[in-house]
DNA sequence: CAGTGTTTACGTCAAA
DNA sequence: TTTGACGTAAACACTG
């Protein structure tokens, strides 16, 4: 397409949601997997229209990269040095453009045993009556608050810090396959929190946990008082 | 420090 | 009218 500036045809935007244009160009890649910087050249390389205003919609990709449980982080082999992960497609996604469009998805992936899924699942009524953001919740409901939501807890309940529930050693939350939290942590003013896997499929006393949870917000607030009233 | 990654907030738009 | 997907801005935290 021609060259000129401004208003040529080649600079228009693509009809390519950020989603299908990191889906491209992963799925285009030998290893079927991409730094960030990679993503951007694959992006910028074809499309015009994203030669300018890096810093916007950069910022917007690495949103969707992050946000989005379809795209997962492969972690470099040491032989592989560099700055970030590599990312890929989750394996579970599917195809996401089954619908004609690559605008717009029918629904979104999200992973079923994310934790924050099952919470932003359970309490979406909560949720959305309280304002409250979602790890405020998780963590009134004594959660593990994933990566760096954790920082936003603190900042909000400075006197409350991350502590092994055994040890009382502050920890680092560790998670096992698919994002889910493999050691419960607990926060001092929950008292004891058994070290038990939140994932359904690895312990049926977490699931009955999880059930009860469930069957605990059903109903609304109530079950979210009680627990504020708790901590 | 610059690049990478995570989260919240808000506006838009189309489907349900 | 409500819901959900998407784009954008912005505030941080983390890392090489
Ligand atoms: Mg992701």
């Amino acid at each position: 397409m021609p060259r000129p500036g401004k208003s040529s045809y080649s600079d228009q935007k693509p009809p390519y949601s950020y989603i299908s244009l990191t889906a491209m160009a992963i799925q285009h890649s030998a290893e079927k997997m991409l730094p960030l910087s990679d993503i951007y050249k694959f992006i910028m390389e074809r499309f015009p229209y994203y030669r300018e205003h890096t810093q916007r919609w950069q910022n917007s990709l690495r949103h969707n990269l992050s946000f989005n449980d379809c795209f997962i982080k492969i972690p470099r082999r040491p032989d592989q040095p560099g700055k970030g992960s590599f990312w890929a497609l989750h394996p579970d996604c599917g195809d996401m453009f089954e619908n004609g469009s690559f605008l717009r998805r029918r629904k979104r992936f999200k992973h079923p045993f994310a934790i924050e899924n099952i919470i932003g699942r359970d309490y979406k009524g909560v949720l959305q009556a309280s304002g409250l953001p979602l790890a405020s919740v998780m963590h009134h409901l004594g959660y593990t608050v994933p990566s760096q939501l954790s920082s936003v807890v603190s900042s909000m309940w400075p006197h409350v810090g991350v502590m092994d529930s055994v040890s009382g050693v502050p920890v680092s939350p560790d998670y096992g396959p698919f994002g889910v939290p493999v050691k419960a942590l607990c926060h001092p003013s929950a008292q004891t929190m058994p070290a038990v896997p939140i994932c359904p499929a690895a312990s049926p006393a977490a699931a009955s946990l999880l059930e009860q949870t469930a069957s605990n917000t059903t109903e609304g607030k109530g079950s979210l008082h009680s627990v504020l009233v708790h901590s």
